[in-house]
RNA sequence: GCGGUUGUAGCUCAGUUGGUUAGAGUGCCGGCCUGUCACGCCGGAGGUCGCGGGUUCGAGCCCCGUCAACCGCGCCA
């Protein structure tokens, strides 16, 4: 008999009953009820009750294990009676009788549970990372990582691309993120940079002739973390495509990204086709690059609407800003004082003066209008009735799964009347005009944001999520998939009064150098694109730019000269120098992919062993103080003494 | 670097307007229990209320400072 099992934990059914086996595994949970005592042993495949009574030779010692000891146990299959069977267990409908047990490994007191996981601190669980990993979610995490991963690569493989490993150690690059140094012992004075993405080697080997490349790269950034951003170091779905327009990157990575989650959910969760969004329409309508498209709500710029209006707060901000506009978010359902209110105090809190709203309900006409062909609200009451809103409530109700039809259009004096101050202030028909053009009907509401863009895209992006979010309209259970396409260039930097790259500086401008030499940069787009799912950013990616003329021309609006370019990225340059083909590619990242396909929310939910908040590992300790005669060794003498 | 939230038993948390001996659940220890699967019942141990200072007759609670964690901002080709 094997020393440790001939079954795993997860293995044993009916059909194995009279057998004598031998299983190990960890004391999940113990029920000793005196004369009898039950043991739910656990491994990575699955839990087993195991049990003992007095007849057993060491039921004392079954007696006596606790939680988390880890122990082998012989004994004999037992088929459980018809009430006791388990269903909730894969091994429910057997038992297994102790005759001999050993203790592998006993355990202490508990720092954190395993049974039952409830929720624990960051700091206990990332110290005690290997009792927090036996826990079943997180424990379910690792393993569909691996299994991500795994389809990933057959997924690449299947579509022509090889797998090639790039340098961890390289040089550090003045662009980015912050690098993670590494001190070379051979050259004192000088560093290695560990790889924020392998982009220039995944470049370089297109110009060698790969053709495709992929790679499940590890990348390097010294930045502060997020829930959505591992401190430190990350993988990324990594790919490389030579003589490939944009659309070509588009159609082989969508089947792959979207044949993946599709794998891990199901067909009718993920977006069919994947839609493409220029940046500028994104900002626009979701106030983000990133939008969550699950949620349905479009913003729209309705500036017209109070251009002169007896709104004079809206009035004369376009009479006097020519940037300024305002902008709509439609909020179906949200029609209600109560809720327009609660939105109205939680801009408040966000640090806005306020959310100006106006809401939608159905009115009974006044008494004077009832006959008066010529009152303006007669007019819009009979104007609805020929254009019924109902249709419009329907298709509303269709295209959010909410509200329904609220009142009869048959009564000639009743109308849909917008509500709040903000109504009041522009009058009946600006307001009914406002609704045609938003598709707005009884009992929605819309909110609205006034200055220059710049100004107030994120708040309105906030706004938009928080506004679905309550009302509920968001989809959950999707994976909505876009491109974000045509992003620009290039952005000002006001306090250093500079172009400033504005995603990354490899990318090949629309228009090629012409465009460079003739536009205004801010106008200069590139091929430059996202792929963005629910609200994250989950790949990046551009044609390149290959020709070393347009390269320095880029850099030179950024204000890098042809000498620093050469010295920054020389080994490219001088490689596009020598026969580059067009090429371009994306990374994604594998956390971000594997966080919404477990459907967790925090990144570290989806990686074995990270990094706190302050970029630290209180299990491992790093980092760590290294001793003089490392440093000495390095040629490196430290400067600050760290405190304690 | 900045802002928000949190910090009370091994662990997760409650603790009212400042008022006697700071509680619960869970875990741990002991006792009882032969069908549990969130086992049940009885008993017990376990606390520098993050730390330092202040106000007060009296502080877990109020004030000031400080440390730590999480979330966010800055940052993130």
């Amino acid at each position: 008999m094997h020393a440790y099992r001939t079954h795993d934990c997860g293995a044993l059914r009916k059909s194995d009953v009279g057998q004598t086996v031998r299983l190990s595994g960890w004391v999940h949970r113990r029920y000793d009820l005196g004369g009898v005592v039950f043991v739910n042993l656990r491994d990575h495949y699955g839990v087993t009750q195991v049990f003992a009574d007095p007849d057993s030779p060491v039921f004392a010692q079954l007696e006596g294990v606790r939680s988390e000891w880890c122990v082998r146990i012989d004994g004999e299959v037992k088929a459980r009676s018809d009430d006791t069977v388990n269903a909730s267990l894969s091994t429910g409908e057997i038992e297994v009788f102790v005759r001999d047990l050993e203790v592998l490994g006993e355990a202490g007191e508990l720092p954190l549970p395993v049974y039952g996981e409830p929720d624990y601190p960051e700091d206990t669980r990332l110290r005690y990372r290997f009792l927090d990993l036996r826990r079943e979610t997180l424990h379910a995490n690792i393993v569909k990582r691996a299994h991500v991963i795994t389809s990933m690569r057959k997924r690449m493989e299947a579509a022509g691309f090889l797998e090639f490993q790039t340098p961890i150690l390289t040089a550090s690059s003045p662009e980015g993120a912050r690098d993670f140094l590494v001190p070379s012992r051979l050259h004192p004075g000088k560093f290695y940079a560990l790889p924020q993405a392998p982009q220039q080697f995944k470049q370089l080997a297109m110009i060698a002739g790969f053709d495709r490349y992929f790679q499940i790269a590890p990348c390097f950034r010294d930045e502060d973390p997020r829930a959505d951003r591992s401190p430190g170091e990350f993988y990324q779905l990594d790919l490389e495509m030579s003589f490939v327009t944009q659309d070509d990157v588009f159609a082989v990575m969508e089947p792959v990204l979207r044949d993946l989650f599709v794998e891990f959910s199901s067909p009718d969760r993920v977006s069919e086709t994947f839609r493409r969004i220029p940046y500028e329409e994104a900002m626009l309508k979701y106030g983000t690059d990133k939008p969550d498209l699950r949620n349905p709500i479009e913003m729209r710029v309705v500036s017209d609407h109070f251009r002169g209006s007896g709104f004079k707060i809206f009035a004369q901000m376009l009479e006097t800003n020519e940037k300024a506009e305002i902008r709509a978010i439609p909020a179906p359902t949200g029609g209600s004082r109560a809720f327009c209110d609660r939105m109205n105090s939680w801009a408040q809190k966000e640090g806005q003066p306020g959310l100006g709203y106006i809401f939608f309900r159905h009115e009974t006409l006044p008494q004077e209008a009832y006959s008066d062909m010529e009152h303006p609200l007669r007019k819009i009451a009979d104007a609805q009735q020929l254009q019924p809103i109902v249709d419009v409530m329907e298709a509303r109700a269709a295209a959010t799964g909410k509200g329904g039809v609220m009142y009869s259009r048959l009564d000639p004096n009743h109308y849909v009347a917008g509500s709040g101050p903000l109504a009041k202030n522009i009058g009946p028909e600006r307001t009914e005009a406002l609704r045609i053009e938003l598709g707005l009907a009884a009992g929605d509401a819309v909110f609205f944001c006034a200055g220059e863009p710049s100004s107030f895209v994120d708040f309105a992006g906030k706004a938009r999520t928080a506004i679905a979010e309550e009302l509920e309209l968001v989809a959950k259970d999707r994976f909505e998939f876009a491109w974000i396409v045509d992003f620009p260039i290039y952005e000002w930097d006001d306090e250093l009064k500079k172009w400033e790259f504005e995603h990354n500086p490899f990318s090949m401008p629309q228009g090629g150098l012409e465009a460079l030499e003739n536009k205004d940069p801010s106008e200069i787009k590139g091929y430059q694109y996202d792929l963005v799912c629910n609200g994250y950013e989950l790949a990046s990616g551009a044609i390149r730019n290959h020709k070393p003329e347009i390269m320095y021309k880029a850099f030179g609006i950024a204000g890098f000269s042809q000498d620093e370019v050469d010295a920054n990225f020389g080994g490219m340059i001088s490689a596009f120098k020598f026969g580059a083909p067009p090429h371009g590619g994306m990374a994604a990242g594998v956390e971000r992919i594997v966080m919404l396909l477990a459907g967790q929310a925090a990144i570290r939910e989806v990686m074995m062993f990270p990094m706190n908040q302050r970029a630290e590992d209180p299990m491992m300790g790093a980092p760590s103080e290294v001793s003089p005669e490392q440093l000495k060794e390095l040629g490196l003498k430290m400067l600050t003494m760290m405190k304690g």
